[in-house]
DNA sequence: GTCAATGTTTTTGTATACAAGAGGGTTATC
DNA sequence: GATAACCCTCTTGTATACAAAAACATTGAC
């Protein structure tokens, strides 16, 4: 990772990433009531270091705060989601765009590292290992793009999205033509093709036409168990 | 403005707003130290609410918070500052060429009400103006992309950039090329032309070649006046 | 039986009190 | 005279106490 680590005396940032990955993975469900005191208790700690928490999640767009009436985790819908696919479509792109002018030699050797890397993981028929390997690709092309603002928002946006993306390897076949689309994209890149690089990885991210139904329909599934366990 | 008003009983709220406007405007220049007594006695409330201010200013990254040492208005240097304008480059062309596709009858008519004003405000010849009619054109290209998301972002990021999207407007003849500009814009977006859109917005966004140059003038230019008024 | 009004309770928002780390200054020693 | 160690102060981080608003329930009237 390379965010810089700053002197983490502060509580609210350790809590902010526990409730983050709490949401993430949907120990919180969307339009759960996140209570102070329940919190405190939880983590042992007053209420100060826990509200503010709250209020990081609240402007990074987790959560609402409502008030004088709570905060829920956000309830992103079906419409919202496929909002933010199109952004990280149009931001992957751009990334792409510049890494194939702006890449190095020990870049491309990274880059077509972390391709063989899928591959392998392919092979093994590991879901886990893929979806960690193909987060390590993505992760070295917004690198290669030599804009580290983009990258930061890049990722940031890849954090919010990891549920859903993860969702999506569980489609049959959906992995093979990821890694298909992931030789074009390493292709494109190497060989300096900015409008080729950028085109591939639009419609890598992009989720449109048939699997636009394959992703509706997965996310309902997924909705669904949580409102299984729930009851 | 498209914000959803939300019943505002957080002065934490209304602060983040007005040391918001106090950064961007420069009261606070970048490298500043927000003390917080110091802040709380000149708002007339406690430390509680400043802190969450601040906590909210530096998840918007107008802040550094560095833990046990204090915060600071964040001092993007030049090279972040053309990383953060190729990003809003990028996001405003993705607008445009949304909104080409999808602005409705109604949009339109805003967007050439938008345009409009922006030339009465040349003529009047009031920079502040310009502006401020300049920032209801392009929010408006924002609303007409329909979706919400990518209009968040969009808006963000120009919150960042504000201080210093005002400054290109000292440049000589900025403001009537910029106005040249509008005028591609508002017509390849309501012929519907999106490839014409997207481009023109990106190339009226971008600094480059030339105006790489003057940028950099006048925000050195800006930055030692900072300097002087802290000595 | 339903609806409304009022009082109680719970929870958020703000203020204050307390703890602890960082910075600066002074003093003593080499 | 310079440097290092120690202490004091100042500021941030956390806990707790208090205020106020909203939700809830109870009770009374129609």
């Amino acid at each position: 990772m390379m965010t810089k680590q700053q002197p983490r005396t502060r509580r609210a940032q350790a809590l902010r990433e526990a409730l983050e990955n709490d949401i993430v993975t949907g120990f919180y469900p969307a339009g759960s009531r996140l209570d102070e005191v329940t919190l405190a208790k939880r983590f042992e700690v007053s209420r100060t270091p826990i509200r503010e928490a709250l209020i990081e999640l609240s402007v990074a767009g987790l959560v609402d705060i409502k008030p004088r009436r709570g905060t829920f985790v956000r309830d992103v819908g079906i419409a919202r989601l496929v909002e933010m696919f199109e952004v990280m479509a149009d931001l992957e792109a751009m990334c792409g765009r510049l890494a194939a002018r702006r890449i190095t030699s020990d870049e491309v050797k990274a880059l077509k590292a972390a391709h063989e890397a899928c591959c392998n993981a392919q092979q093994g028929g590991d879901p886990d290992a893929y979806y960690h390997a193909n987060q390590i690709f993505h992760d070295t092309i917004y690198k290669a793009s030599h804009n580290g603002f983009l990258a930061e928002q890049a990722k940031h946006l890849q954090t919010q999205l990891k549920v859903y993306r993860r969702l999506q390897l569980r489609v049959p076949n959906r992995v093979s033509m990821s890694l298909t689309e992931h030789g074009n994209i390493v292709e494109a890149i190497t060989s300096g093709d900015a409008v080729a690089a950028a085109e591939h990885l639009r419609q890598h991210v992009l989720i449109q036409g048939e699997r636009f139904n394959d992703f509706v329909a997965s996310v309902s599934a997924h909705w669904q168990e949580g409102d299984a366990k729930r009851n």
